[in-house]
DNA sequence: AGCACA
């Protein structure tokens, strides 16, 4: 059996990830990596023996995780194809934004699902205010807003990169300087007649998502977080 | 290969 039958859901399950990578390095990347396709309430990974080489990565809406499983499936990340299926059980983090989260004492799965939904179901009345803690979990960088058509219009990994929110004043200059530090850059194009974008070209798309994890985010000015998504070809 | 929430 290939990926398996899971439904899909918020959360996406990845393994065969590199083992050597450090546990917060990883999350960041892959907070980096993955919220090109929405946003992201947080990333989980152990480095325990049963749980190394895996990661869960939990989006708020459903259909970012499933561009994420479709387009980012056997992507060479630290070398090594992602394999990435839906996750089997709800997250926590999702569960509180739905608030259902009970935490979790000693009992078994199953039977501890059927206890919390008649609890809800008791409860439903209550329980309407949020309680969500939201952004990853290590502190990563600036969660890029992400609205409009992104989540749809996912676009496969590539070598072109289009860069959105930069200050007006942003040169061909600074932004050359701040990719070309990045293996396979090539040169950057910046659209004289849209203030704000910009392309950047790189050799082959894992060195344009190498740049891409290590810059989304990135504050050229404090209310100017970079956006970076693949372009469209 | 391996489905958790330190």
């Amino acid at each position: 059996m290939l990926s398996g039958d899971i439904p899909p859901n918020q959360t996406i399950y990845i393994k065969n990830l590199n083992e050597k990578i450090k546990k917060d390095e990883l999350k960041r990347s892959l907070y980096c990596l993955f919220s090109q396709y929405g946003r992201i309430l947080d990333v989980v990974a152990l480095k325990t023996p049963k749980l190394r080489g895996q990661a869960w990565v939990c989006f708020s809406e459903v259909p970012a995780a499933s561009n994420a499983v479709r387009q980012m499936q056997n992507f060479p990340f630290y070398d090594k194809p992602m394999r990435i299926q839906y996750a089997k059980t709800k997250s926590d983090c999702i569960a509180k934004e739905e608030g259902s989260y009970v935490p979790r004492e000693k009992k078994k799965k199953q039977e501890e699902k059927a206890a919390e939904r008649k609890r809800r179901a008791d409860e439903a009345q209550q329980s309407a205010v949020p309680n969500g803690t939201h952004g990853a979990s290590n502190g990563g960088p600036t969660p890029p807003f992400r609205q409009g058509p992104s989540t749809q219009e996912a676009v496969p990994p590539n070598n072109i990169l289009f860069i959105e929110n930069l200050p007006h004043e942003t040169t061909g200059r600074m932004l050359e300087m701040l990719f070309e530090q990045y293996p396979g850059f090539k040169e950057v194009r910046l659209i004289e007649a849209k203030p704000g974008i910009a392309f950047v070209d790189f050799e082959d798309e894992v060195q344009s998502s190498m740049a891409m994890q290590a810059l989304n985010g990135f504050k050229i000015t404090p209310q100017n977080p970079m956006i970076i998504t693949f372009a469209k070809k």
